[in-house]
DNA sequence: AGTGTATGCAAGTACTTGCTTGCATACTAT
DNA sequence: ATAGTATGCAAGCAAGTACTTGCATACACT
């Protein structure tokens, strides 16, 4: 969509690569797989990329730069829990829409990848306790019912706005929406989260 | 810690297969790896189940023994939507802790593993259909919020309910905890949900 | 024209994986 | 004691996978 002229033959194969990692894993990715998705020869990928892990490597780079993450969550105006909750989540989702959910699919195999593990390192655990973090923090501050763990607060929070995204481009429930409808779930999901985990003398 | 005493070797075997699959999905798994975990020689495996896919439809049939699934909906007192998610949550949540989540990662597994797809069949999926269904019908008895669309509604349910399982077993952030704890989680989930997606002149 | 660069194609290597075979050993039941 | 059953052990096979090598072809730049 983006850049529907000229893509490098590069371009191609990391691409291909994040659309059969999303669905297939890493391990249940071959690279005979990727090459023809990409209509390149098998050989070229390793004359590229160097080894399959490399193509991972590369994937991971760009990761990086759209990587948003929880720096929302440092963000000058988390005083306002449900604004920094709305932005937290759209850029997860968004993120995780455009590279095709591999990186959610990716962090199932980080656990048994070496490679993968690498990548990834500690960042979704990080991402977990950072935003579990400021759940804390926001109780504290009367904004969120302290009936209930920060870091379950956490885990529910990115299972709610990851799953649109994980059951349509993961499991293939549904074909991935527009970004506009998308935009609107995120918003109504989010709102769902926050009337329900928001304290009850906050109100909307 | 059910059964303590005696064992059988099927027993073993199916459930270090469990436990594997869950953790590096079904095609991630070796038979040697399931044959050293549950103490047995590899041919031993091939003997009683005669070939991978043996262990798999072996466990399903467990599955099946415990699978609630979506009869929570068919409940007769559905009238009462609270009531009726929350004995969904606490059966899903129940039978996939006990299974240690490995129906979970399976569920991944089924798009591209053929064996596990006609294992899970359109199960996962007709469940989802089912509760989608059950949404819009408390949506149009003016229980649910009706600007969110129904199955996104039910997506939301199931991955706020399975999230706790599934951060722990698949991808390991955590030790499982007690069934006590549990169960008052799954309350305090099932209450976000509930006052979050519950229109807004219900109340609780 | 000539040289370098990117790619395709065919074949092959080392290793893993699901699965098999043949034989030895322990236990149980008659 | 004898026979049957369940399991272990060692070795191996066929298929698939990541990765390599050697050679041919097309294109760009000078």
């Amino acid at each position: 969509m983006s850049a529907a002229a000229a893509e490098t033959t590069d371009e191609r194969i990391v691409r291909a690569a994040g659309v059969l990692f999303a669905e297939r894993g890493y391990a249940g990715t071959t690279t005979r797989a990727i090459a023809e998705t990409a209509g390149v020869n098998e050989v070229t990928i390793f004359r590229r990329f160097e080894s399959k892990a490399g193509i991972l490597r590369a994937m991971g780079e760009r990761f990086a730069e759209q990587a948003a993450g929880f720096s929302a969550v440092q963000q000058p105006d988390s005083e306002d829990t449900h604004a920094t909750l709305l932005a937290l989540a759209r850029s997860e989702i968004s993120s995780a829409a455009e590279n095709g959910g591999a990186a959610i699919r990716l962090a199932f195999d980080a656990r048994t990848v070496p490679e993968v593990a690498e990548l990834l390192g500690d960042g979704p655990k990080r991402n977990m306790d950072a935003l579990a973090e400021y759940m804390a923090v926001r109780q504290e501050a009367g904004d969120l019912r302290s009936d209930i763990a920060p870091h379950v607060l956490a885990e529910a929070f990115f299972a709610l706005t990851s799953s649109y995204v994980m059951y349509r481009t993961v499991m293939g429930y549904a074909e991935i929406p527009q970004d506009s409808d998308m935009d609107t779930t995120v918003e109504q999901l989010v709102d769902v989260y926050w009337s329900g985990a928001g304290s009850k003398k906050t109100d909307r």
